[in-house]
DNA sequence: CTGAAAGCGCTAACAA
DNA sequence: TTGTTAGCGCTTTCAG
């Protein structure tokens, strides 16, 4: 008599297709060690049983659970939107489940890396743009599983990120080519440690700045805590960069909802951009798209896909490099904020003679 | 001698603390029929292996698996970026694992609803905002787990969801009292049936201008594909709604983004918002508050938040209703973009009284 | 190619 | 209050 209330077994499903239970795992796992006559016959049983396998069960002998883990600060963006997205299909496709854990705030922060609640209930853990202590980077190391780091880089562990530096350098000579001398940057600075790029992209933009020979000037260089969110801080922002004596031809924006804002304010200010002043943005956001903004683009989706691919390797071949950094690119888009500055005053006739670099 | 490799177990646990495994267990589960004395031991014998209880063999016994399985169609979205933020944490704090499931496109889809790899990999599933075929509903039906509709309704089980009919009812009704009569409706559909509250706000619509004693006209309802994140399509509504011969002065779009991106195409076409016309939305993004819309706000976290007890309950307690609708409440939210319609043209000398309603 | 038997790590009776 | 025993559903030797 078949189990009343709860799932079928292999069991069932063995009884029913006339082996044993065996053969039904060995069937189901696609061994090669089944005739094609008995496979027939346990697939057809599994069917009309409606039968699913218990992770649980298999894992408990594997050893492996078949889950990956991914923590994550916040959900509420475009990046990490989109690198999920291509993470969670990718893991699914290899059969494995993904797990989630959402670290906003300290409080969930230090329970996480308390319990650490992934051990032992993960083969690996993705952990997404999070700017590690030292310590928190120790207590993953012996989570007994390997640990990717995600959009971030950590000495002597498997990362995966954007070339942020390079990026930001890219688009600062694009303004600096484009005849900018007076390049503002404008950086955010998010909440439970979600800022690691944001370091990067500032030192590329300074990298291009002293190459080019341009001394650099603090004034020009705005950070506000949770600027990308608060339109206050964004407007006083672009206030103290417009009434510096010297003031900026260009912004450079850390990312593009930032962008997409500054753009917003100098409008309504009736600063034309580009002809006033150039803002360029930092993602490739489809904000991007919708302000026509020059931007530097970078693809979550292929972090996603490329972090995803690394975790099933280190998984599947325990004794791969566990120290590859794969580095992403970024792509410059010029759109239609970005243009020369207007000409200096004293210097309008010669127009078109931009100082040279 | 303990064991090399791999994690320790509660034997190791017991060995070290002097005890049996059983009161391992017990103790870890927090049971009260452990003595203080022996707990403390334990408790210490745990920590220092730095032991973690596998969920695996937990389950196995318990016939619980401590996950509940999500299902999104995408992540890209304000919503259920909000709501997942909400959920994650709360099953975090019921010691519950959440598995995600994202299904972007018709291929993952089919798979899904096929294979159901949630089956026996779950207590509960939640199902966002999927506009589902009865079949996939009965497939639902029989995955031997609570399964609970989030922002969509499914009769006769337990769904969650905000009053999107009342909601675009109480907007449209804000724009009949400014005076409004030619309103018009902007509606987005998106990909893999994410869809279900367009209907539901189209019939809002539709129900407050009957009320209000005002026909239907199918000419200012513009429902495009895509819409939302594609300019050009969202262009080409706006110039479909203007060339009307009796354009609207109020445009009411199904969401904030869309609306953003009207009044962008509006501003751009001199045309000022709210005094020729007026434009409200429909969520509360954070772009509202960028750009200051009048807009119908829902609260996202608040569904995560209902959605997860609602999970935990149905778990725990078998017996409860597997039927309930929790029904969540939407604001009106009025800020810059909406006000009074133009005063036509023959009637300018009598500016203030409005026809009545 | 298939079956029998053992056991993964834990919890749930049942005894003591 | 604690220990002993059995077994959850599966995979994996090892025989055959």
């Amino acid at each position: 008599m078949p189990p009343a209330q709860r799932h079928p077994t292999m069991a069932d499903v063995a009884e029913r297709a006339g082996v044993s239970p065996s053969t039904v795992s060995r069937t189901l796992r696609g061994l090669p060690t089944v005739s094609p006559e008995v496979r027939a016959r346990v697939e057809q049983a599994a069917r009309e049983l409606n039968f699913a396998v218990s992770r649980q069960a298999s894992s408990l002998v594997t050893g492996r659970t078949g889950v990956v883990a991914v923590l994550v600060p916040t959900l509420n963006s475009w990046f990490m939107g989109s690198a999920l997205s291509s993470l969670a299909p990718l893991l699914r496709a290899a059969d494995m489940q993904l797990t989630l854990y959402v670290i906003p705030d300290m409080s969930e922060r230090t329970a996480f890396f308390e319990h650490l609640p992934a051990r032992r209930n993960a083969d690996a853990l993705l952990v997404f743009s999070f700017d590690l202590t030292d310590e928190e980077t120790a207590r993953l190391d012996d989570l007994g599983m390997p640990v990717i780091y995600v959009s971030q880089h950590v000495e002597g562990r498997p990362s995966v990120y954007v070339d942020d530096v390079a990026g930001a350098r890219m688009g600062t000579r694009h303004l600096l080519n484009l005849g900018h001398r007076r390049i503002a940057f404008l950086a955010t600075v998010g909440a439970s440690g979600f800022t690691f790029s944001s370091h990067e992209r500032l030192l590329g933009y300074r990298q291009a700045l002293s190459e080019a020979g341009i001394p650099l000037d603090d004034e020009l260089v705005v950070t506000a805590r949770a600027l990308a969110r608060d339109k206050r801080a964004t407007l006083e922002a672009v206030g103290k960069l417009l009434s510096l004596r010297e003031p900026p031809t260009a912004v450079f924006a850390e990312q593009d909802e930032l962008a997409a804002a500054v753009i917003g304010i100098l409008r309504t200010m009736q600063i034309d951009v580009p002809q006033r002043i150039s803002v360029l943005g930092f993602d490739d956001q489809p904000v991007a798209e919708w302000v026509d903004l020059s931007t530097v683009a970078q693809l979550p989706t292929d972090m996603g896909r490329v972090a995803g691919e690394l975790a099933l390797k280190l998984i599947s071949d325990p004794g791969a490099d566990h120290t590859p950094h794969i580095i992403l690119p970024t792509t410059l888009i010029p759109r239609s904020t970005t243009a020369p500055p207007p000409v200096p005053d004293g210097e309008r006739d010669s127009r078109g003679d931009l100082p040279g670099g």
